[in-house]
Parts: structure tokens; sequence; C-alpha cells
DNA sequence: CAGTATCCTCGCAGATACTG
DNA sequence: CAGTATCTGCGAGGATACTG
């Protein structure tokens, strides 16, 4: 059995949980692309209809797409990323930095998340001290602190 | 078939290929917290002994973790986290804040992400402009850009 | 202690056909 | 178009026993 799964209190496996397998972020992240039917979703994806309809509803029942109606020219059904869903930026950010740099390795990153104030793409994500300084990779340290649920 | 298993050019989809699943970003946490010996691994996060080796392998594989001979006292064998599998702070802790925030609600996130240098607990990360002020997560778009492999 | 070897179960994922 | 229904294969994950 898993016993993470068990666990109420461990904020890693309960989102590992949700998403923990190759599809769902991808389907986020189609969703962050503007994706909003069905039929593109698995246009795009190249999933078969089966488990898209499962995923899908699966993200809807967690809250992270919401269904609305769109019934008009065919469609009928839309999904919408809710604050919940784009929330989820900082995590697939993370996963799309960790792949570039180590993956394709450097100097090459490609610019996908837009800062829509500025219009700007953002560079990459940073670890900052109360004081504004940048935390280097190497200094960070991961433990369980009080009351973790990590 | 996984289409974008075989697409060369997406981060997100190859990240996803080395730990899109329930157990290896729970490795790597455990690894994070100071867990190096196989015996470890299994009793605190009650995996089986089977998979247990098999994610290893497979962490040691892509580099994210490295077999290091510590033969005596009857540990024969220890695992550490590379500089890539270090770098994957950013992921878990994406993902931890985002359980946090989403599972758990607001206003007791767990301090687990300690700066060396400071010995101070992060709180939480944060995606800034060139000039230092902080883009809010409602500000962010995705989309693919000139270039993108995402 | 750190695995390997077997065996088993369950659910993911794909393919295809069908429906409102 | 947006699914559901059905069937199938495959691999993840678990349990247990065994080994150097």
């Amino acid at each position: 059995m898993l016993r993470d799964y068990d666990e109420p209190d461990c904020a890693v496996a309960k989102a590992l949980a949700i998403f923990g397998d190759r599809w769902t972020l991808l389907i986020v992240r189609e969703a962050f692309f503007g994706t909003r039917r069905f039929a593109d979703f698995e246009a795009r994806l190249g999933i078969s209809k089966n488990v898209l309809a499962k995923r899908l509803g699966h993200l809807v029942e967690h809250g992270i797409l919401a269904r609305v109606e769109a019934g008009r020219y065919g469609a009928r059904q839309e999904y919408e990323l809710t604050s919940r869903g784009k929330d989820l930026t900082a995590v697939i950010t993370a996963l799309r930095q960790w792949g570039d740099r180590w993956i394709f390795g450097e100097g090459n990153e490609p610019l996908v998340v837009v800062d829509r104030a500025t219009g700007k793409p953002i560079e990459r994500l940073r670890i900052r001290r109360a004081d504004g300084s940048e935390v280097p990779a190497r200094d960070l340290e991961m433990r369980p602190g009080p009351g973790t649920r990590s």
C-alpha cells in the first residue's frame, strides 16, 4: 500500500497524488497555452479519447479545470483553468527550467512564461531571502521543519 | 503512443518522462532530508524493495542520485544527490507550496527549505522581473515563445 | 544490509466502435 | 464535437522468499 497516500500531512505526496502521472501536467500546460476544447487537447497531445476524458474529469474534480458551457458552433463544452490551476505555473516552470538546464543544456532557454503587465518573458524562478538577495541552489537544504507536512 | 515522448523538443515532457510518477520525486525529497541508505528509504517511504531498487537505479541512470561506496558498519552502498538532483529543489518546493496553498489551505505553511548561509527557512518561491519586483501569479501567462521547447 | 527473483494484481493507457 | 463503452496489453507496484 502507498503509505504516503494515507498520510494526511504530506503536501508533496498529496500534490503528486493529483498529478503524479505523465499526462495530467501536460494537459494543464496545454491549457496554459490556451487550449480549451476536447478535440484540441486530443490533437495537440496525441492522447486517446479515453484517457483524455478521464484526466479532464479528474482535473475538474480537483478544481484545477472548470467545465464551461460554450454551446455554439458545435463546441458544447470548454475547459478553463481555475485560479487553483493557474497557480500551477510555478510547478510547470520549475519542471521546464530543470529540463532546460539539465537535459538540453544551458544557454538557449526558450522563453515561455510571460508577464502580462510588462509583456516581457520571465527568465527564471529565483529563490530569495527576505532582503531580496538570491539564494544559490547550492546553499539550499531541505529538511523537515517544526510542523512540517512535507 | 505517447507523442510527447517522441518529441525531442519538449522540456516539460522530458522532465515528466524521468519523474512523472508517484514515487520518484518522493524519493528525491527523501534524499533532500538526508536519507542515504536503501533501508532508510524503504522504511520512511513504505515502498516495496522491488520498486525502490528500480526507482533508485532509474535515478542513478539519469544522474540525479549517485551511488557511493560506504562499505563499513554493514552499509555497503549509499545514495547521494548530485548537483542535477539538488537542482530539483525548485520543483519540489513548487509542488509542496501548491499543495500547502490549495490542499491544506493558507496561513500555516510549514517551513522546509532552509538557506544554509543564513540558517533561515525560505518562505516561498517568487517570480520576479529584472528590476526585482514580484510578478503576481494572476499576471502570468504561459505561451509558446519563439524557439520554445515547452 | 542491500538488494534479486518470482509471482500476482490492478489500473493506466491505447485502439476501436458507438452515441447524443 | 464530445464524449461513453468495451476490450486488450503492459507495466507499476506490492508481497514474499531468497542471496551475497
